[in-house]
DNA sequence: TTCTATATACTAGTAACCTAGTACTTGTTG
DNA sequence: CAACAAGTACTAGGTTACTAGTATATAGAA
């Protein structure tokens, strides 16, 4: 199989809907091998082993996962960290429908949401005297 | 020209990213021809003309927006909203890339914002209040 | 009325995405 | 060793997205 289009690179593609199923489960499993992502993804969708082999073939060839083939079952992982690629979502998503404005997107991200619990509305109370504390 | 799916329908999907382009030319102008929306997108991008008259047809045929054929140059206005867009994409998001928590979403964007200005911020704290008195 | 500019409808082609099958290799077990 | 289980690579096909050209109608100007 062909190799990624380059290791060092952080020009990292955003991954399709599908990537990010398989994204979630690397996120939440660790280092796992194909058959390990299918079992997983069962849970929710009817995905063919060999579909789930291809998928991951692409992402390795985008770079969106390394692999370690030292072994027969290769086992796969992400390149990206959670965080990074919620960001790179995020920041993308900012700029195409919020105008640049990050007021506009966590006012509507709020506006939309279930209210959350106390602790989770002081986290962002606190995450908001940090910001404010920069800016002065 | 093929009517759209279903013009009462508000199951309108969730636009592409080229599709955003054009809707977002649409919010700002209000009800346009496509020679109008032809031209403010050529600010940023080298399109055909009838490459927006085609995708306006496709959004058309999507419910994404509605048109008044009764001239010549049909006019053509968004199904939704920028806000129910909005939340639309913010939803979809936060199931898929934040596992359904608003908070997460909201730190991650306001961790990667450049910090916003002091009455933003408490715009934000506003809203928190208000959501904290909702819940208690 | 004839010509030109402008509009739409229709057609077409490339690329990406998603899904899954087939061929082949290799390790393991009876 | 023979047969099977499990793995990867490669191939393939359907769908959507995006781009743009061609054909055709029509309004208005000369």
């Amino acid at each position: 199989m062909s190799p990624p289009k380059s290791v060092t690179a952080n020009n990292v593609p955003e991954p399709t809907q599908s990537e990010l199923d398989i994204l979630n489960v690397l996120w939440q499993l660790g280092p796992s091998t194909v058959r390990h992502v299918h079992a997983a993804l069962l849970e929710h969708d009817e995905l063919a082993y060999t579909t789930v082999l291809s998928m991951l073939q692409i992402m390795y060839q985008k770079g969106l996962v390394m692999r370690d083939d030292s072994e027969r079952a290769h086992v796969y992982k992400p390149a990206l960290s959670r965080n990074q690629t919620q960001r790179q979502i995020l920041t993308k998503l900012l700029h195409r429908v919020f105008g640049g404005s990050t007021t506009e997107l966590v006012m509507q991200a709020l506006g939309s949401a279930q209210p959350a619990s106390l602790s989770e509305i002081n986290k962002i109370r606190t995450r908001l005297d940090e910001l404010e504390g920069k800016r002065k």
